[in-house]
Formats: C-alpha cells, structure tokens, sequence
DNA sequence: CTATTGCATTCCTCGTGAGGAATATATAAA
DNA sequence: TTTATATATTCCTCACGAGGAATGCAATAG
C-alpha cells in the first residue's frame, strides 16, 4: 500500500498537479516534452518528477538517454480512496437518524 | 464550485489531516474537544480550522462561546473528483494498446 | 576519440508556512 | 460589576521547500 501521506504531500504543489494532468493527456512523456510544455525549467520538472515517483505518482522507464514517465495508479488511487472515506459526508446519509426511525417506517411523510 | 487549489493545499498538511479525521468520527466537535484530541495547542487548531474552513472542508456553527466544527462535503468531495479524473489510470484501460494489437491476441508470451 | 543531447543533482537564496507565546475578544458565571 | 472560559488573532522564530544557476553524468552522434 502506499503512503497518502507522501502522496497528498506530493499533490499539495500546484506545477506537480500540472504535470500530473499533462501526463494524464499524452500517457507518457519525457522529460523534455514535459519541460516544453509546462513552461518550467528541465531541473525543476526532473525534481518535481522524483518527487511524484517517491510518492508512486509516477513510473519512468528508460530508453536510451530518454526517460519516458507515465502515470503510476498506485499513489492516485490511494490519495483518491482517502477521501472516498468520507464519501458519507457528502452523501448526507442519515445512516444514524435512519436507524432511529426504522421502527416506524410509516413515518415518511414530507 | 470549490477551488480544487485551496483544497489540495489545506490537506497537505497533516495535522490538518488529523482533524479531519477527528471530525469524521466525532461529527461535529468544539475546538476545545479537537485541541484534546489532538494533542495540539488551541491557537494551531483554531488557525488549522481556519485554513480547512476556508477551504470549504469545514463548517462552522457557534453556539454561545462554542464553536461546533463539522465536515464539508464541498471540499472533500472536490478533491474526490480531481483524483476520480484520474480513475482510467488505475483502472488499467488499455485502450489505446488494445487497439494496437487487436489484430495479434496470441502474442502475449512472457 | 570529441561533441552534443537528455536528464539528474548540487548549491544557494528566498519566501512561505507551521509552531509557540502572548494577547485580544466574546460570552457566560458569580 | 469582576472573573473565568472558549476561541481567535497577532507576533516572532525557524525549518522546509521551490526556483535558479551551474554542474555532473550517461548515451548517442560525429
């Protein structure tokens, strides 16, 4: 499993979310490609990209003197099933209050 | 719409992280309840909940010299659907590999 | 071989953010 | 009224993290 505390760590920076949602476009890129098209410079796209791998954000395999990175799910489906844990408080179950009024379900009157 | 940005920032932190948590199982607590729970000081969980608030994870309702925190769902479930943008990853779609190869299924030798 | 390209790493600086202590504010109690 | 309680806010310090510049390093090109 991996750690969502490195993960939401890792997301909580705005040009590492940007290159997440770039991958996410073109399911692999190098390096280069990445420096192009998010506008940063090559050494903050290489620290950011370590970031995001320590995390499990990102995968890279190497080819030649190209390393290609692509997403990894492993740390987007941890960061996502932490807050589907809370999935109740947006749901508005009244799991409680429905337990409470089970005996009675003649009661749904508006 | 929350602000996605705001959201990711806030659950960055960790203890922030935690009072999230402490208010998920309480449903609604006193700051002073999340100071004991905590284990942190008063000031840092009030300034904790004044980030979380703003950023739509938190809501307020006062009551006397009390403040009763619950949970948002706004926020929560804004950074749910970020991460939920990037299901097709985890989900190991091979779409566009399966087009490639769908001429050769017997090809898949170790 | 040397030169160049692609990427990673190191060093430095600076801004930001978290924690601590003290204080301010508001509400309730006496 | 004075006092106590609950919470918010201010000020300060400090550590960490992001960006820039330069450099290191590996792989291809010539």
């Amino acid at each position: 499993m991996v750690g969502v505390d490195l993960v939401l760590e890792a997301v909580g920076e705005p040009n590492r979310r940007r290159l997440l949602e770039l991958l996410h476009q073109q399911h692999e890129s190098t390096v280069s490609e990445l420096v192009r098209a998010s506008g940063l410079n090559q050494p903050q796209v290489s620290k950011h990209l370590k970031v995001l791998a320590s995390a499990m954000l990102v995968a890279v395999r190497a080819e030649g003197r190209h390393r290609h990175y692509r997403l990894d799910g492993a740390g987007l489906q941890a960061a996502h099933d932490w807050f589907a844990s809370f999935d109740d408080v947006w749901n508005a179950r009244f799991d409680a209050l429905d337990e409470l009024v089970s005996t009675d379900p003649e009661s749904s009157a508006t």
